[in-house]
DNA sequence: TCAACGCTATTCAACATTGACTACCTCGGT
DNA sequence: ACCGAGGTAGTCAATGTTGAATAGCGTTGA
């Protein structure tokens, strides 16, 4: 799945106005400490950005050479893009996966609250599915002692997902008692 | 990251007494249940075959035609492919990646006890670390409810090390009330 | 008997990721 | 006046990943 990558470049176009170039997108990211929550590499944007121009979600507009340094290329968001933009968001909310699930967060005023609480809502039940299957696999398989300790690794997994879908209930509890502003929301007064 | 699957190849290597072809090492993968606590696919088990032989770790000494189906490529594992088997397995028992330390761990009977117990703690005293750059960065951040919501992502990666930790923790109590059986040890009576 | 399915075993092309490299500019210090 | 560090902006080749495709063989049930 690395579609991370795309929907962070897709929604920072959205955060400038649908237009910019990789070196911001670059800016934006670190400033957002990207690096801290996910995996993503500079050399990704680049690569992100030529790949999205290809399916015809950005297009690049311009080479502009800028005051400091080598020219930039200015790319925009494109219609497609948009629409791409919002089946990616969908899916990261609906994902367990720790980086595909920040992404999502991170751009999730995008969408209505309700809508929001509904995808994080699956994501938790499918977290929790999972960590059945986890758990109910461990009687199938060897002893804890023996290699390779699927047990072991079975319980590893286990965890990490209880540590998810608790992080996922107490955001959920969050935004049910209004301590996110959504943009479609009154301010309380 | 890719060498997770790398160790796992070079591990079912071993255990099969250094010789076997790409589909065996699927069936074996597949028998412990790996596709649950990690993301490798049947696919990269060739690639890694090839790239280990590219690269003097294993050699392709036949090509059997197999009773059943298509001809098997034969491979072995070399001294330098050995050699790159135990550099993998310290690396991966060092690190608080999910995939890597899991891989690690299936295969860390082919270390000492001792070295085993001085790894994991060293991966655990690097788990808390982050987790403590993590917690240090928390107030240099927005607030929690303005996008990108930085907050609630580092505390989204926060209990994941932790849960990572603990788990850890209990495996380097495991290993000390000696509960896992090594090839050095006296079994005890 | 024979079609459909599933197992055996691998290849391949398309796509993604990475890190190193290029190259240009500014600014502060010596 | 010149050097080095650091910011700006991106390319590229090597490497890795994925899913689909291929293709032969055995079994089973209609």
């Amino acid at each position: 799945m690395a579609s991370v990558i795309r929907l962070l470049v897709l929604g920072v176009f959205r955060k400038h106005g649908g237009t910019t170039h990789g070196y911001a997108v670059h800016r934006q990211l670190a400033e957002w400490k990207v690096e801290t929550w996910t995996s993503v590499k500079v050399g990704s944007i680049y690569h992100a950005l030529k790949q999205l121009t290809k399916e015809g979600k950005l297009r690049a507009i311009a080479t502009e050479e800028s005051p400091e340094g080598p020219g930039r290329t200015i790319y925009e968001l494109t219609e497609n893009g948009e629409a791409e933009f919002f089946v990616l968001l969908e899916q990261a909310l609906s994902s367990f996966d720790l980086e595909q699930l920040g992404a999502g967060v991170a751009f999730m005023e995008e969408l209505r609250l309700e809508r929001v609480v509904e995808l994080l809502k699956g994501s938790l039940k499918r977290a929790r599915k999972n960590r059945e299957l986890l758990d109910g696999l461990a009687p199938t398989v060897a002893n804890r002692s023996d290699p390779p300790h699927t047990k072991d690794l079975l319980e590893l997994w286990s965890g990490h997902l209880s540590a998810t879908a608790s992080w996922t209930t107490d955001l959920i509890r969050r935004l049910e008692v209004g301590e996110y502003q959504f943009r479609d929301e009154n301010p309380p007064n």
